[in-house]
DNA sequence: TGTTAGCACTCAGAGTTAGCGAGTGCTAAC
DNA sequence: GTTAGCACTCGCTAACTCTGAGTGCTAACA
């Protein structure tokens, strides 16, 4: 059987009142609906090649028709209308992203947010993670007595820091040399490439004596593994219970709880963070089987080509598709604007 | 009508019975289950007689009991069974705790994490306050040419940092008396007082003329707007949909979007927020209508009489609260102990 | 040959009814 | 004061019916 354009276009019509209404759509429906010049009974006939095709499933007999995931995927690549963010809606993502913020994690909790909102559906975001990260500069800077900071950047400009106890006996002077020759040996090195070969070394060059070396190195050590640590956030979970298709508790249970565990959205992710750009996995698609009544739409950016992060969307495969991606596209550029403004890498917009 | 031992008895067990069925107890469930030596008809009579006190109430004519808030408050306060944690459940909470954290938000995050899955309620918690804040050092660090890191460290050791652009033009070494007269000029003040006219002041002392200092103060500025920024943690929303009092999908959805948003549960922790050590509010004891059908429970934990910060559960009414109440009091000792050893107030067990 | 009107058929969901059983309050006896 | 007995209440469940949206098929039509 042939997919030709008449089909195409109602199956655009099926999904796209799918998508609004939730409810198997029936002939007549489309009928009257739909300007497409065809009686209810012509569109059955084409309805019932579809569902032969697999674009389209019955739930039973005397119901309506519902897309599958083949069709949704047909949608989604070739049929689904393009879509451009309303002007006032782009004005209202912007504000809200507006706040002034000066922390990863906060601007991406608030990139979630803000999509969450203005989708409906979940969202998430993961917080970059560097490509191949090297350290630029530690720095150890004395607070008071007997207390230290020690300051990791690395070369995407991410800090992190931590006190750290000291002995009560070392002058400020003397920690600034310490400061200075761990920012001598270890910039440029790769985080993982601190390892112990390298501590000797440094006891010996600086002449401090390991167990007063060792907070400071420690410090370092958490910092970098902070770094490494990926962060997650998810908001909007609640949204779920507005769908109907989770009208039953138990199912709505089931994805939010696997929804909380951060390591298993990881997993989710994981696979869509290797490609470039937009991702969308559609019901089955998705490797993990909790998701396959769901969507996942994920967007990976990338910083200088050092920082790589993803942020996505998760929702019912009948899903608004055009407007969740335009929106993701759009959020996911200013977060990328904004990572790059406080890693200072672009000089531009300010 | 008078309180006497025998009612206490009675309706202890039935609120021991229904926080464990959720069901409406009948007399002859507290004759059969518990042995209080009385017929289900005599404990009818007490029943009817702690219904007309208000401790108990009754869904319709042929059900059983169920606890008032007034009930479960006398609960609370007297009847409730001394509940101490098992060893084993110490031991497995500690053991969820240790991972070596070193961020405040990591550490707050966790903890809020650990408790939903232990008690299987809603957990949150609140990022310390502080009571009088006051700034203990700032640094300014060069990075590299052009940029330079602003680290502002208050009277509690809570650091925050922030990239700023400099001129290209200025030295390291102008950099680090820029940073030696900034230290000198504000530590000590609250982080309140760093107004304008101060700022004015700088200009005059460093001799760096105001453009070139302005991203120093900005970036200064930011951080310490990011250390009075309250941080909230919402764990374990999803097992809202585990009890039966929220099987019906709209009052769970209502209570799902009025935790999601953070602010909705600020307000309902501030209050709370004033007292000392534990608090738990029943039902309608709560002032947000929302909260009408949950108690919350939570511990304000002071940090060397500076810092203030709260963890809480959210769940039913019909909630473990012997449990709940144990566990959050062990898991608010580690956390506070854990922001010692972060801030290092506290030289002890390491 | 493709399109359409007509018709018998299907079946989920809403509404109705009946019966069950857990639980109550009251009364009278212990 | 306690308890056994009993009539009564009423939410819940299961069985049943009815309705209507939707289907597939057939035959007539352009």
């Amino acid at each position: 059987m042939i997919m030709d354009e008449r089909k195409k276009r109602i199956l655009q019509a099926i999904i796209d009142d799918y998508i609004d209404t939730a409810e198997p759509i029936g002939s007549r429906t489309i009928a009257r609906k739909h300007e497409l010049g065809l009686s209810s009974a012509t569109i059955r006939n084409e309805m019932a090649d579809l569902e032969e095709m697999g674009y389209l499933a019955q739930p039973h007999t005397s119901a309506g028709r519902v897309p599958s995931d083949k069709g949704y995927r047909l949608y989604v690549d070739k049929l689904m209308p393009a879509h451009d963010l309303k002007i006032e809606d782009i004005e209202k993502l912007r504000s809200e992203m507006e706040f002034r913020i000066n922390e990863l994690s906060q601007l991406l909790r608030q990139a979630s947010a803000v999509l969450s909102r203005f989708t409906q559906y979940t969202s998430m975001a993961v917080s970059p993670q560097l490509r191949a990260s090297t350290i630029k500069a530690i720095q150890v800077v004395p607070i008071e007595t007997g207390k230290a900071l020690v300051i990791v950047v690395n070369n995407a400009d991410i800090v992190r820091n931590g006190l750290v106890k000291i002995s009560e006996y070392i002058k400020p002077q003397a920690l600034i040399t310490i400061s200075n020759i761990l920012n001598n040996r270890l910039s440029g090195l790769a985080l993982h490439q601190v390892n112990l070969h390298i501590i000797k070394e440094l006891e010996r060059e600086t002449g401090v004596p390991g167990e007063i070396l060792m907070p400071i190195l420690d410090g370092a050590a958490d910092c970098i593994e902070q770094i490494d640590n990926q962060e997650l956030y998810v908001e909007g979970t609640s949204n779920i219970l507005n769908y109907p298709e989770f009208k039953d508790v138990a199912k709505a249970r089931e994805l939010m709880s696997m929804i909380d565990e951060k390591s298993t959205i990881c997993k989710a992710l994981a696979d869509n963070a290797r490609k470039d750009g937009l991702t969308i996995k559609i019901g089955t698609e998705n490797d993990l089987t909790w998701i396959k009544d769901c969507s996942l739409i994920t967007v990976n950016y990338n910083i200088a080509d050092k920082l790589s992060g993803t942020i996505g969307i998760i929702g019912p495969t009948r899903m608004e598709y055009p407007k969740v991606i335009s929106s993701l596209r759009y959020i996911s550029k200013i977060v990328s604007d904004e990572i790059n403004r406080l890693t200072g890498q672009d000089p531009g917009t300010g």
